[in-house]
RNA sequence: UGGGGUAUAGCCAAGCUGGUUAAGGCACGGGGUUUUGAUCCCCGGAUUCCCAGGUUCGAGUCCUGGUACCCCAGCCA
C-alpha cells in the first residue's frame, strides 16, 4: 500500500474512537474486527468494511482481527473461508496471527448459557418454532410468556444438557434469554439464543448438536478477543439492546461496544447474498467470478486493482445515512490508478482493412513507441509496420461530419506513432457495407510528425495485419439497466442488461501484447484498460477483458 | 404516539462545544496543453442546509411541531 491514495477522510467512527482515546478508554487500545460469515463469496460491499475495519486499526496503532461467524453449520463450508481470506489479502490487508472463529469459542459460550441459565436469565423454551412466532407478537403489539418460560434453573440446566447431548429433537427445545415479552423492541423478547442442529459443522465435526445465535456468540466474541470498537451495519442497530444485554449479565473479559454504519449500495449492481446466488444460479452471470459480478472475485477478474477498490471505499465516506453510490465513481478510481501504471498498447478491436497503396509491398519497419506517455521510465517498444493495416472500425467515417476528427474518404489521419494517412478511396460489399479502405502516405511523417509543420486533426490507432495476433476481447457493461435494480420491491430480474457482455472473437493486438500474463493491466490506446483474463486465457488465445472505458467526451457529444 | 435510524448541490460527503464568503470527491459545463477526442491544468455551481415555527445580535449547527425515506415480527448472520 505504497501508492498515494486519497487520505482517508474523517467519519462518525473516527470521531468516537478519537474522543474514546481522549478519555483513554480501553488504555488506549483499539482493536476492531472483520467477522464474515464463511457462507459465501465476498463483494464490494465486503470490501468496505474490511477497508474500514482494519482502516482503522491501522490509524489507530491496533489490530484487526479476521473473525469467521461460524455458528450455522448447515449453511457453511472450509471452501468460503479460504475464498475470504484470499480476498482479504488480494484487497491488500494482513491480519496476521490474528485469525479467528467463532466456533473456536463453542465451549467458553456454553458456559457462558449455564451462567445465564444460573442466573435464571434464560430458559429452555418447548414451544414450537410456530408457538414461538405466535408468542412474540407483533411490530406493535406486545408479545406474551412462553408456558415454559418459569422453569426452574435445575429444570433448565437438565434440559439444556439433555439439548447439548442430543438426545432432544431439533426442533422441539431451544434456550432463550429471559429479557421482556413486551419490549417494543423485537429483538429483546426473550431472544433464542441456542438452537438444536443435528449437523456437521465444518470445524467442530459432530462435537455439538447444539449452535449458539448470532446474537448471543458475536458479542461474546468481541469480548473474549478484547474487541474495543465493534463495527457493523444498520441493520444491527436494533441488536444493540440486546448486545449489550448479554455482555452487561455476564462475567466478560472485555467490554465491547458496538457501532453501525450504512452498507454500500451502487449503481446498477445488486449486493443482497440472496440476490447473487441467484444470478449464478440462474446462469444469468457465468459463475461467482463473472467479471460483471460485484463479488471480489468477479472485479478483481474483470481489471479491478486492490489499491482502486480500497481508494473507492475512502471516497465514499462512512456514514449513517442509506445511500447508493455513483458508479462512476468506482470506474474513476480505476482510472486514476491504471492512468498511472498501466502500459499503453494498441489494439483493434473491430477491424477495418486499410491498404496504404504507395507503401511498398514486400516491406515492412519497426516503429518506436512510449509505453507511458508521462513516464519516459515505463520505457519503449518496437511496433510492426506494413502495408496492409487494421484500424477501429469506428475510426472511419463516410459521411463525415465536420468534428469528426478521424479518417474519411480524402481527409488525413495520424496512425499514432507511425505516418500520416490519407483515404483515397471505399471498398464496399454487396451489402452496401464499408469493408476496406486504400489509403497512401506520406513517407515524410515516419513517427507522426509533418516536417512541413502540416497539422492533422487526428490521431488514431492501427494494427499491422502480418504481424497482429488475433484474440478475443469481452467488453462489460453494466448488469442492470436501472440504477436501483430493486426499486420499488421489483425482481431485479426483469432489469437485466441483456448487453452486459459482448464478445468481440476477431480483436486484433499488437505483437507485444501476446506476451502478456494472466492479470496484467494495459491501456489499449483510446479504447480503455484491459486486464488479461485470469482464467481462459491461453497463449494460442489471447482473452482481455474491458475493466472500464477512457473517459470518452466525443461519445458522449453524440449521446 | 410499536421500536430503531436517516434527511447538506445530479450522486456521495465535510461542517468541533451556534459566529465573517457552506470543505472535498464524482458527475456536469466552459477554457488551455496534448502524436490517446485520454491524461494534465485552469474556471464555474447551494443567498442555502427536508418543511414550518421559535430562541439568539447571529443557526446547517439549539428548541418545538411536522414530512419523507430506510430497518425490525429467522430456531439466518
Amino acid at each position: 500500500m505504497s501508492e498515494k491514495e486519497t487520505p482517508v477522510p474523517s467519519n462518525f467512527i473516527r470521531k468516537i474512537i478519537s474522543e474514546d482515546l481522549r478519555n483513554n478508554k480501553n488504555d488506549g487500545r483499539v482493536h476492531t474486527r472483520f467477522p464474515p460469515e464463511p457462507n459465501g463469496y465476498l463483494h464490494i460491499g465486503h470490501a468496505k468494511s474490511i477497508c474500514l475495519n482494519f482502516g482503522l486499526a491501522a490509524e489507530y496503532q491496533g489490530n484487526c482481527n479476521l473473525r469467521f461467524d461460524d455458528t450455522n453449520p448447515e449453511k457453511e463450508d472450509t471452501e468460503y473461508v479460504e475464498s475470504i481470506k484470499a480476498n482479504v489479502r488480494w484487497l491488500g490487508f494482513d491480519w496476521q496471527e490474528n485469525e479467528y472463529f467463532a466456533s473456536d469459542y463453542f465451549d467458553k459460550l456454553y458456559q457462558f448459557a449455564l451462567d445465564l441459565i444460573s442466573q435464571g436469565k434464560a430458559y429452555v423454551d418447548s414451544l414450537s418454532a410456530e408457538d414461538i412466532r405466535e408468542y412474540r407478537g407483533t411490530l406493535t403489539s406486545p408479545g406474551k410468556p412462553s408456558p415454559y418460560r418459569d422453569r426452574s434453573v435445575e429444570e433448565n440446566l437438565s434440559l439444556f444438557e439433555q439439548m447439548r447431548d442430543g438426545k432432544i429433537e431439533e426442533g422441539s427445545a431451544v434456550l432463550r434469554a429471559k429479557i421482556d415479552m413486551a419490549s417494543p423492541n423485537i429483538n429483546m423478547r426473550d431472544p433464542v439464543i441456542y438452537r438444536i442442529r443435528k449437523a456437521r459443522h465444518h470445524r467442530t465435526a459432530d462435537k455439538w448438536c447444539i449452535y449458539p445465535m448470532y446474537d448471543f456468540t458475536h458479542c461474546l466474541s468481541d469480548a473474549i478477543e478484547g474487541i474495543t470498537h465493534s463495527v457493523c451495519t444498520l441493520e444491527f442497530e436494533d441488536h444493540r439492546a440486546l448486545y449489550d444485554w448479554v455482555i452487561d449479565n455476564l462475567d466478560t473479559p472485555s467490554r465491547p461496544y458496538q457501532y453501525e454504519f450504512a452498507r454500500l449500495n451502487l449503481d446498477y449492481t445488486v449486493l443482497s447474498k440472496r440476490k447473487l446466488i441467484e444470478l449464478v444460479r440462474e446462469g444469468h452471470v457465468n459463475g461467482w467470478d463473472d467479471p460483471r459480478m460485484p463479488t471480489i472475485a468477479g472485479i478483481r477478474r474483470r481489471g479491478f486493482t486492490p489499491a482502486s477498490i480500497r481508494d473507492f471505499c475512502n471516497r465514499i465516506g462512512v456514514t449513517k445515512s442509506d445511500t447508493r453510490i455513483d458508479i462512476s465513481v468506482l470506474e474513476n478510481t480505476l482510472r486514476e490508478d491504471l492512468d498511472k501504471r498501466a502500459p499503453r498498447a494498441m489494439a483493434v478491436l473491430k477491424p477495418l482493412k486499410v491498404v496504404i497503396e504507395n507503401y511498398p509491398e514486400s516491406e515492412d519497419e519497426e516503429l518506436d513507441a512510449a509505453n507511458h506517455p508521462q513516464n519516459p521510465d515505463m520505457g519503449k517498444r518496437k511496433v510492426p509496420f506494413s502495408r496492409v493495416i487494421y484500424i477501429e472500425q469506428d475510426d472511419f467515417m463516410e459521411d463525415a461530419p465536420k468534428k469528426f476528427f478521424r479518417l474519411s474518404l480524402g481527409r488525413e489521419v495520424r496512425l499514432r506513432y507511425a505516418y500520416f494517412i490519407t483515404c483515397t478511396e471505399v471498398i464496399k460489399n454487396e451489402q452496401d457495407e464499408v469493408i476496406e479502405l486504400r489509403c497512401t502516405y506520406d513517407p515524410a511523417t515516419k513517427g507522426g510528425n509533418a516536417p512541413d509543420g502540416r497539422k492533422v486533426k487526428g490521431t488514431i490507432h492501427w494494427v499491422s495485419e502480418a504481424h497482429a495476433v488475433k484474440a478475443e476481447v469481452r467488453l462489460y457493461d453494466r448488469l442492470y439497466t436501472e440504477a436501483n435494480p430493486e426499486q420499488g420491491g421489483r425482481d431485479s430480474r426483469e432489469v437485466l442488461n441483456p448487453a452486459s457482455v459482448e464478445i468481440l472473437s476477431g480483436a486484433l493486438l499488437e505483437p507485444s501484447l501476446a506476451l502478456a500474463k494472466v492479470e496484467d493491466h494495459f491501456q489499449f490506446e483510446r479504447l480503455g484498460y484491459f486486464c488479461a483474463d485470469s482464467k481462459d486465457w491461453d497463449s494460442d488465445k489471447p482473452v482481455f477483458n474491458r475493466a472500464v472505458t477512457l473517459r470518452d467526451t466525443w461519445g458522449k457529444m453524440n449521446r
